[in-house]
DNA sequence: TGTTAAGCGAGACGGTACGTCGCGTCTTAAT
DNA sequence: ATTAAGACGCGACGTACCGTCTCGCTTAACA
């Protein structure tokens, strides 16, 4: 019955953070200067974003931008797609950043946590929908189940870009994937 | 001349730290109230640890217990017993929390990202005993690699249990292992 | 040819406020707090009291009782039952509150001194009277005036109670009332 | 053992705040504002006054001047002088909305209302002395008593003055010094 | 007897001040 | 010279109230 919130204030204090996360760091989007910015009230921001974080993962969030799943022809090139895909993202010291503190708030927080379970389940779509084009062809067993094939195909390179920030180069995704198709291959 | 760091003072205010974080989360272990816990000022916290985070970090790392290594006979029953100590380690909120922590810390500061990889290289320790064990058995397949063999091992579990929050059963783990085994063998 | 202001929410508001007054002070009477309490919209408060001061002066002014001035025969009766009357009004806590915010406001506010000024008129009222009477009956000096014989009669129990805080005893009212009338007598 | 208060700070925050109040009212005298004009941080405000009323009363208290109490040889000279000082003084709006503001807390807070009475107390100094003067010299009934005597002097000017708002001139002045006179006289 | 302008509740909005917390530095006295 | 204690400048936090504004809904006065 009342005011709806406003779309457009929304989309200024989205659009201030990100600028803001883009040039100093997710550190420096504080709600004050994301207030400064963008000319909308500070109440403005806790009405919408209930805290600080929030307002981050939002504007991180609406960065995100949706990722298509084209059928390359094969489990290989399909994998292999994706996995670049990832490590254009994840190359990102930002992305990290806000990755690291999405799974901090996911460490105290089981409301956020489950909100945060759902970005991941969006992220995995594509791998999931290779995974099952890779059955469909008979290029993976079945018996191992999509879910556990997904991941395993993550498992590496999440273990390595994401957890132990060392890149990878082209080489080592070939070697990588090698070893994923053969252990996934009926 | 002078007198020394007091080796004293160092402990009172790693065990308060300890304790705070373990009840209240490594948010809580603020300088101010590990000064006020401790009864140790302020000054010398910053004279010991440059400083907030070095505190935790410290916390943390003092708590990490050393992991033997004992040989299980094979590379899977040795795989097994590690990726159970870990999920002993890591299904704790606390650890997780601190560890995204950590994470974003490394993710925005190249100095500690340093640090934190030799804290990851400790822990990896004993999974690159019981790789190059699995080699010399002649399980593993040499030309991979102990380090991407690592990262194979490790792979899933990350996903699963440290990125998307899941716990994983005992029987999960050993459909895991067998994708690894078959993915690492010659 | 629209719709007149509603007086049964005026009537919700001001006993609204006048509750929250009593409960909590004035300053606890807020737009918001009235707003909650009343179940009147905000708005609505804003369109029947311009602003938030008002709504309190209003509804302060709600609570004030009529005063009548029964002739007791003489001058020192008439004005005994006036200042016990005062004490009466001015012993209480809430009173002197809203007072002091009342003085405050007109301090710095021309417009309100006005209104203000009103209201201190209207209680002045009943001392006007008795003095009147008092001239008639020849116990007071017609050269005095009756504006400052009022404000010499008011003087010293608005000195004690009002601003310095003192209460004062039934003894002290005829010693004041004596020299009043002393020096009031032709 | 610690570190004191810094005399220096408390001395640019009172100075800064006594600016304000001057410029534009005590209502401009925020904690905000007096961080931004004295260069002190609003952490160190609250360490030296708890609260914002605090500072505006400390920065009050520390402005008003001592008056010496010279003796113009009869009673009447002396009260004189000494309501046309304070007709001076009330003049002045920001007195009176500082005043109005005092009172106001005094009336919910007992323990701010003992400081009040204090300052109150060493205002009245003045006055004392002056009716003292006037019963040494014969000029005053000693039986009235000087605290009643000085409610009676204070009254008419304080009522019209500080509560009617109206100011008033030297003709009346000397009528309302007639009546008091009359009613203090032996 | 409709219109229709205004009142109404709800509550979002831009502001400004509030009082608190944590940081890392600095000052003091005591050991 | 190190310590405990804690003040200092800084700047973010989240909240409260202010007075204005949009929303639909309802209602009284006029046509």
């Amino acid at each position: 019955m009342a005011r709806p919130l406003s779309e457009d204030a929304r989309t200024k204090m989205l659009r201030a953070a990100q600028a803001i996360i883009s040039a100093d760091g997710l550190d420096a989007c504080t709600v004050d200067e994301v207030a400064r910015c963008s000319g909308v009230a500070k109440t403005t921001i806790y009405r919408h974003f209930g805290n600080a974080d929030e307002l981050g993962i939002a504007a991180i969030d609406d960065m995100i931008e949706e990722v298509a799943t084209p059928d390359h022809g094969s489990l290989r090139a399909d994998l292999r797609s994706i996995v670049l895909g990832f490590r254009g993202v994840v190359g990102h010291d930002t992305f990290r950043q806000v990755f690291a503190s999405m799974l901090g708030r996911a460490a105290r927080d089981p409301e956020f946590a489950k909100i945060f379970a759902q970005t991941q389940e969006m992220r995995h779509e594509p791998l999931r929908i290779a995974i099952q084009r890779g059955i469909a062809r008979g290029e993976v067993d079945p018996e191992i189940g999509v879910e556990t094939a997904m991941y395993f195909v993550q498992g590496p390179f999440v273990a390595k870009r994401l957890i132990e920030l060392v890149d990878f180069t082209d080489r080592e995704v070939d070697v990588f994937l090698d070893l994923v198709i053969k252990a996934l291959s009926p």
